[in-house]
DNA sequence: AGTAAATTTTAGTATAGGTAAAATATATTA
DNA sequence: TAATATATTTTACCTATACTAAAATTTACT
């Protein structure tokens, strides 16, 4: 292979290797032990801690079992920045006006996962079952709702929350006669990418509903401000 | 290398070559175009996702850089379950009575991200500046509060949000008279995992506060219900 | 100071990460 | 429908690196 074989991370503080030795010594276990435990060799382990040599996709799966840590913790991309979102200057899109409209709250930064929107569910608004990647976690600001998870009936008033796998099939359904205010919170999925390239048709909010479309056709209603 | 080089995750439904190939084919790319920007070969690109063969982290960096997803996308552990917290049923923590004060609502399910619990910080409290890996996410429910990043001041209110990378150094102030309501939601870090082994001393809020101690001498003041 | 344990270094090797090119499958076009 | 272009898979191969064992050095402990 002629590639180059430094490791994937090139900030020193970052690096594979050091979030390896960082988590080992955390959990106070000597290069020997992890060695032993991951059939690995201990200069190996020295090797690929001290960023001389590249552990293959299945030797860092091994090693990451043994630290107790997901592989991904120790390959996710640093980041940076942070935004505030003022409850007067929330976005808000509409999607279709009898059912959904949306406030953005988080903002962009390079690499960030959290993603999160307070969603006014119109009176008997049902959203389609969908499931995808990441996470979800909802807070019911007011009004009552309908959650179905795997059809798993789940009802959830002002103040209870709920925290689920976005891959189980999900759909929510405001069963009142009234608004219902919720705060979304979800893991990115790779759909919801602000950099999308070639022929996805907009940006979907990690309920997969689309928000942004390409083309204009189906341009929401957007406006800043109070709603 | 004597290592079985079959990819690393088993299920048919979910490994790296069949994520792979799904994220290229929602971007409508060749494989001939993935390996031309990779700088790979169309016939390893089609080996890696058929199972055949394991990239070098390199490689899949090189891969899905061009696929416009994190490395981590492709290699996350897949996830189930769910939990729902209701609002009279919240796990209360208290951290020095003057202080803090935790509702719990996110419970664990095994490779869940997200973390979340409801924040009473008593009128004056300072929290210790601290930075770990992660983001964060804060809602204001009630009052108003301090929120200090990398030195910069935040002044939020209720209704007011914060999204933030918590690797800035980050600290919360109740500047008010009152007691504030926060909701945080929080990627989780590799501190907080729960399954936490040899010494480390208990489990970590994403903060960074402890909140379980395993020799209990620091246990914390902890009830269910009604607060 | 002596010793045990942990880590790094060194010198090596086998295998798998990755290739080029041919073969096959699929999509497109006239 | 046939011809052609494009996409993907297969095949045979090579070499660099993932990983080793063992020696040397460093660090921690008594």
């Amino acid at each position: 292979m002629k590639k180059n074989s430094t490791v994937i991370q090139e900030d020193p503080e970052n690096t594979l290797g050091e979030r390896l030795r960082l988590r080992r010594k955390e959990l106070k276990l000597s290069m020997k032990e992890v060695a032993i435990s991951s059939g690995l060799s201990i200069g190996f382990i020295s090797q690929v801690e001290r960023g001389l040599t590249s552990p293959s996709l299945t030797s860092l799966t091994a090693i990451a079992n043994f630290l107790r840590s997901d592989v991904t913790n120790f390959l996710s991309q640093p980041k940076s920045k942070s935004s505030i979102t003022r409850h007067q200057e929330r976005d808000v899109y509409t999607i279709n006006k009898n059912g959904l409209q949306y406030e953005r709250l988080s903002d962009s930064f390079p690499g960030h996962t959290l993603n999160s929107v307070i969603i006014h569910e119109m009176p008997g608004h049902r959203s389609e079952s969908i499931s995808h990647e990441g996470e979800e976690f909802f807070f019911i600001l007011e009004g009552a709702i309908t959650i179905y998870i795997d059809g798993v009936v789940n009802i959830l008033e002002a103040g209870d929350s709920l925290h689920f796998d976005s891959s189980r099939s999900h759909s929510a359904w405001n069963h009142t006669n009234k608004v219902t205010t919720v705060l979304h919170v979800c893991t990115m999925n790779v759909f919801g990418d602000q950099d999308t390239v070639k022929d996805i048709p907009g940006i979907f909010d990690c309920r997969g509903n689309l928000i942004f479309s390409k083309d204009h056709s189906m341009d929401l209603n957007i406006h800043s401000g109070n709603k």
